[in-house]
DNA sequence: ATTGCTCCTTGAATCGTTTTAACGAAGGTT
DNA sequence: AACCTTCGTTAAAACGATTCAAGGAGCAAT
């Protein structure tokens, strides 16, 4: 393999040239760089990326921390990012964490190991001691699906509080007041704000007849868990409409009703969060809270990647998506409700 | 942040003594190794990973390229990927070609600056002139889901042509004599496979009552591209059974003969491919040939590793899985078979 | 007392770049 | 003719680890 001292060599050049031509092409005159590229494509050149990191600390490459990327919407997101990346010729290092804290910070620590340049992270709890950890190293953060409590970084996020109310607001609108509410882990922020938003919304229906809920937290969001949990169920099913943490536990969900011979919508309006693709294509399409997930990933990496690019002038971001309510055909309105 | 002649001073020792009680301890007094490691643990030294990759051209570090990270099979087999390197302390690069062969040599040189050890690669042509030129700068290489050509790498592979067979016996069985098959692009090293076993499987029955087919070929294996391409069929649908290159497609297919009044698996027997957790959760459960798509990602990524980890002793394998039929509610028996 | 072994440890070279101060040549000003 | 500037190029010093030949200490055998 071809180092850059061999092609300063055969250009009849100092290595330091070759190096300018690679990094600052307007220094050199233009005969000189000419006849170094030429040189370079002969030979092949390839700069070293571990060299050229080990002098200018930069690498062009970030890490990227999400929790499930079986779940569609974090793979479109972790799209997103790809392919902002690729657009300014960064790479990306995938690390899935299943939600747990531990492996979050294990991976941390690998990514701090590997230099890289920055991370974006959809942290699995409120705490952040560990990014500050990472921050303090230098490593440039931005949060995806989520916004930062006091800590200086870039950050990308979805009101959830609002989809939370949008999701109550639909079914309260169709007349349901017996609602189940089936999320993930309470501490995880996501939950914690798709709550608040469904406490908010009821609070504002100055009506006598505001919905009474009920939570379930699940220890994984996944079609599976979300499946046994209501199979397992041993009270009678007495709720007229479910709102749930995404959309791959409403599939659980529906397929456990459906064994229970509860007919959707008929007798019972389900709705999912996210708005993944397999939304349309369910069993019986589901009706959802739409987010952007390949904006936010794009956006997110697109921040980070220029605030490694002129680090003096950039200032932190904080952008917020709002969700959109998809109507499909697992909710409809309640029997109560009929004429 | 402290380095490894930081770490030596404290300790007393030399700086290559550091080294060795970080990469060889067994070569030092288990005092002195103490001794370091407390000092490591104290100043919270993290050696740098490009020094370290520089000069020991090792960086723990591999690229993984795929058509489509949006499809849960590939997903998965990512997750694998990940899961087997994570447990020896590597890091995967993603690599998104979206199955154009550009994307995938872009990928690939962007994978060699980065000075990766190696990389797993699901391919999208037949073609290796890249991926020889890959493995002539010293990267290591294994195949995922593709065996190699004239290739020296391992490989980790599906047999997609008994994979193809079982997808028409099982139509053939049911009394389906006019089939429609609806593959990704026909270069795709799997749909070649798959192809030619649907036709052998067809050769080998020696009924008279042999099925006929006709093929097509979509520009991407997905719902969308599926869908639109049915949906604008204009002749009309006389086939009694579709096999589809996998199960994103079979799902395309399903909601556009919906849209047709075409019910499945009344009138239509549809079988998907790849087995993905959705294809239960469709609007109808999907029959489809199951691959364990988590299995060959983890087995590639551990056969990439330990060749790394000696490549003196390390012979090139060649590892086959066999897929399943796994029957669900999309296929039936034929009308004309009914009672 | 010398030699030979073993076991640890050291020092220096090295990996392949980037970076920066300094330098020479060419051209323009006084 | 002497002096600035500007432009392009160079030489040498990093960056932070690994590697390996060689050195030293301690001990046993001659």
């Amino acid at each position: 393999m071809a180092n850059i001292r061999d092609v300063a060599q055969l250009a009849g050049v100092s290595l330091g040239t070759v190096s300018n031509a690679i990094n600052r092409p307007e220094l050199l005159a233009s005969s000189t760089l000419q006849r170094i590229q030429k040189v370079i494509e002969e030979l092949e050149f390839v700069p070293n990326a571990s060299a050229r990191n080990l002098r200018s600390r930069r690498n062009r490459v970030i890490g990227l921390v999400l929790p499930d990327v079986s779940n569609p919407f974090y793979t479109d997101l972790a799209k997103g990012v790809n392919d902002a990346a690729y657009a300014s010729e960064y790479v990306v290092i995938l690390c899935n964490t299943d939600g747990s804290a531990q492996k979050e910070v294990q991976y941390l620590d690998v990514l701090a190991r590997q230099n890289v340049e920055g991370i974006l992270i959809t942290p699995v709890s409120e705490s952040n001691l560990t990014l500050a950890n990472v921050a303090e190293r230098g490593i440039r953060l931005a949060l995806v699906d989520r916004f930062p409590l006091g800590l200086q970084a870039c950050s990308v996020a979805v009101n959830d509080v609002y989809g939370g109310s949008l999701a109550l607001t639909h079914l309260h609108d169709l007349g349901h007041r017996k609602i189940l509410v089936i999320m993930g882990k309470a501490d995880f922020p996501q939950v914690v704000d798709r709550i608040t938003g469904i406490k908010q919304a009821i609070e504002s229906i100055v009506d006598a007849d505001a919905p009474e809920f009920i939570k379930i937290h699940l220890d994984s969001m996944s079609v599976k868990n979300a499946y046994e949990v209501i199979r397992d169920m041993n009270s009678p099913f007495d709720f007229t409409g479910v709102i749930c943490g995404n959309d791959l536990i409403a599939i659980g969900v529906i397929r456990a009703l459906g064994e229970k011979n509860i007919s959707i919508p008929e007798d019972v309006s389900v709705i999912g969060y996210d708005d993944i693709d397999f939304a349309t294509s369910a069993t019986v399409p589901i009706t959802s809270i739409s987010q952007p997930s390949y904006e936010l990933g794009f956006t997110a990496a697109e921040l980070l990647i220029s605030e490694g690019e002129s680090p003096e002038k950039h200032v932190h971001q904080r952008i917020e998506f709002q969700p959109k309510l998809v109507i499909r055909s697992s909710t409809a309105e309640a029997k109560s409700h009929r004429p």
